[in-house]
DNA sequence: TTGACTCGGACAACATATGTCCGAGTAAGG
DNA sequence: CCTTACTCGGACATATGTTGTCCGAGTCAA
C-alpha cells in the first residue's frame, strides 16, 4: 500500500483541532515529512471532496464535513484509488484449454474470493470515522495531545 | 497487490487435478503466461513448503498437503509476504510536537486501525481452501474442467 | 555412464510510487 | 484600486519494487 495514505490520515485528524484554514507546508512541518509530496495527497483529498482548499493569502485546507462523516475508508479510497487490491486478468481465457468468452460472464473462483475479502477489508475501514481517531489519539497519551495541536497551529511562525 | 498471486493460485488449483510432478514450463504453458516468471512464483510456494520439488528427468511441482490443508491466505502469504499491507511509520515520533519514544510502545490508533482491518482481509481469505476452489470451478461451468485439465497434464507433449 | 531435463538463484527492463519544481490564481493589506 | 505575498495545482525527475529473462548446479531416467 502506498505510504502517502498514513500521512494523508493524519492530517485529516489535525485538522480537526484547526479552528480555520491550514496550508499544507505547516502541516509538512508539523508532521516532519515532505511539504510538497504531502501537498500530492492533500491534492487527491481535495478531489474526493474531503477536504476544501481555500487560495489565497491565509488559505488551506479545511474538512468540508463532520469528522463523523468522514470515513477512513473514504481517505484510504481517495488516495489509494476504489479499485481492488486484486486484479483478475482472466487467465482461464487463456492457453489451449481456455474457456470461450461466453462461458466467462461472471467472475472466476479466485476473483470472487478475493473480492469477499476485500470487502471484508472495506468494511473494517467503513467502521472507523476520523471523529473516532481523533478520540482514540486523545485516549492513547495521558495529555491533550489534539490540544495541543490546535494551539501549536494558531501560534507557530509562519 | 503483485499480479503472481493469481498465476500461483491457478497452478495450485491444478495441481489438485495432477496425479505425478508437474513441471513449471508445463503450468505456464496451460495457463500462457511466462515460464520463466511463473518459475519464481512456483520457487515461492517451495520456500513456504506448500508444493515440493522434485528434480530429474520426470520432475516437476507436488502438493506437499492434501488441498483441503492449504488455504488461500497461504499461498497469498507465500508470494507477497506475511507483512500487514500498511506500514506504520510512526509520525507521530517526528516535528515539533513528537512524542516521547517512551510513550509509543503500543501502535498508534491508525496503526490499529488498519491492522484490524488486514485481520479482516486475511480472515476471510484464510476461510477458503484450495479444495474449495477447486469444487467451486467444477461449479461454475457444465463440463469437467479439472477432469479435462488431469487428461491434458498426462497426454500433452513434451 | 550418459544425457537431457529439472529447479534455483543471479541479472536486466519496466511500472509505479516517491520526491521536486515552477506557474496560475486569489485574498489580504496598503 | 493596486500591489504584493502567499496559496494551491499540475507538470517534471528520481528511487524503489514488480515484471520478465537468463544461464548454471543438481538429479533422476534411460
Amino acid at each position: 500500500m502506498s505510504g502517502g495514505v498514513e500521512a494523508a490520515l493524519h492530517c485529516c485528524v489535525v485538522l480537526t483541532a484547526a479552528t480555520g484554514p491550514v496550508p499544507a507546508a505547516r502541516l509538512a512541518q508539523l508532521h516532519g515529512v515532505s511539504a510538497t509530496y504531502l501537498a500530492k495527497q492533500l491534492q487527491a483529498l481535495s478531489r474526493a471532496d474531503l477536504v476544501q482548499s481555500v487560495q489565497g493569502k491565509s488559505g488551506g485546507y479545511v474538512l468540508t464535513r463532520p469528522p463523523e462523516d468522514i470515513t477512513v475508508l473514504d481517505v484510504v479510497e481517495a488516495v489509494e484509488g476504489t479499485q481492488s487490491t486484486f486484479v483478475c486478468t482472466e487467465i482461464r481465457q487463456r492457453g489451449p484449454l481456455a474457456s470461450p468468452p461466453e462461458a466467462c460472464t461472471a467472475p472466476c473462483a479466485i476473483a470472487r474470493t478475493m473480492a469477499v475479502a476485500d470487502r471484508a477489508w472495506r468494511a473494517a475501514l467503513r467502521e472507523v470515522s476520523i471523529a473516532d481517531l481523533g478520540r482514540l489519539v486523545g485516549g492513547d497519551y495521558d495529555t491533550d495531545v489534539l490540544g495541543k495541536v490546535g494551539d501549536w497551529l494558531v501560534s507557530a511562525e509562519p
